[in-house]
DNA sequence: CGCGCGATTGAGTAATTTCAAATCTAGTGG
DNA sequence: CCACTAGATTTGAAATTACTCAATCGCGCG
């Protein structure tokens, strides 16, 4: 029985899998549900799940010692989220992860990924792609960071993810781009 | 018969390996020498290796529609090298990877990589923990660039890599922490 | 000795931040 | 449904940071 079409369309962009196989996969997840204001992490806990969005919005940021807050990731339907680093070395959270709207999870132990790797190749393959992509859009950042001053980035971002100024808080943007939001409020022009 | 000691040490810093299985491992590996100046990879060629690097220093940079260097990796003894994207795409390179010392690579093409790794579970393993270091560096200096004006970058990357600092000139370093080369200057007191 | 490149220094300028105040808006309880 | 409040956004002005451009310095190498 298919719970979640969602979660088959995104992963048969990268591979084909028949019904069964897809079921046997959609059963290692276990669906969350998290309202605004919510956390999912919080620095110093451990990570046990990673998660895809279902529906929703929540942002991945990390806490200076002056409190100003830098967002590395807005996951938004469809895409990955966790705190990667932890999740993966069962180390302590480095960020926290809050939920921007009431949202739908489908989280995923390190164990389940790994058994599932081990049992299909193609799932090896597509956790491979998928973290490819996160590495090159990383890159890409990186890269709007040092090549583009302020303005850059907002267009940049405006054209790439145009629903983020639809849904997000304008300073959650400006903590994004890394400018302040008094900045920010002025490029609108 | 073990050629390069040094590639072993660094496999075994995540895995074990006999002696039978590093030699098999080895000889999918071609050296490869460059001099100052050349290139190793240039923008828009395809990408068929990834390259260990035995000795010397190479960077990786991208090249604006201006003229301007931005610099995202260094890489010296030890590391890992190549525009990941365009090797694991099998893209046309988005990069330019150049010598900025004598150095002597290990290559490895995508094909050997995926044999290896369907071959001894534990070099996926090896393969993965890398990717996942990459990924997090990546994050550490998207949120260095977030978070920190230039100075402190210029402090932080002092005290993780003080051999850049004796290595590399300045102007490099610059690029890398996305600052003129006079302002960099103008920190060293 | 002098050339050439990289590094430094100075001065003026542009971009962005900070702080403060004014305005707008969404969500809440009555 | 309305009034109210807390939070979010915008605007202004001053202060800061980093940039550009130009000139100078320093050093290795032919």
């Amino acid at each position: 029985m298919i719970k979640y079409p969602l979660l088959r369309q995104q992963i048969e962009r990268v591979i084909q899998l028949t019904d069964d196989e897809y079921v046997y996969i959609e059963n290692h997840f276990t669906e969350k549900k998290l309202r605004r204001h919510q956390f999912l992490v919080q620095e110093g806990e451990s990570v046990s799940k990673e998660y895809f969005v279902l529906e929703g919005c929540l942002k991945t940021y990390h806490l200076s010692n002056e409190g100003k807050e830098s967002i590395l990731q807005f996951a938004l339907e469809d895409w990955w989220t966790t705190d990667f680093e932890a999740y993966f070395k069962q180390a302590p959270a480095t960020v926290y992860i809050d939920c921007l709207e009431e949202s739908r999870l489908l989280g995923l132990t390190l164990d389940d990924r790994e058994k599932i790797s081990r049992e299909m190749h193609k799932m090896e393959h597509y956790f491979r792609v998928i973290s490819n992509a996160h590495s090159v859009a990383l890159h890409r950042r990186v890269l709007s960071l040092l090549t583009m001053d302020a303005k850059q980035r907002h267009d940049q971002l405006l054209e790439l993810y145009p629903s983020f100024f639809q849904r997000i808080p304008k300073k959650w943007i400006a903590a994004y781009l890394g400018v302040s939001r008094e900045t920010l409020s002025r490029f609108k022009k």
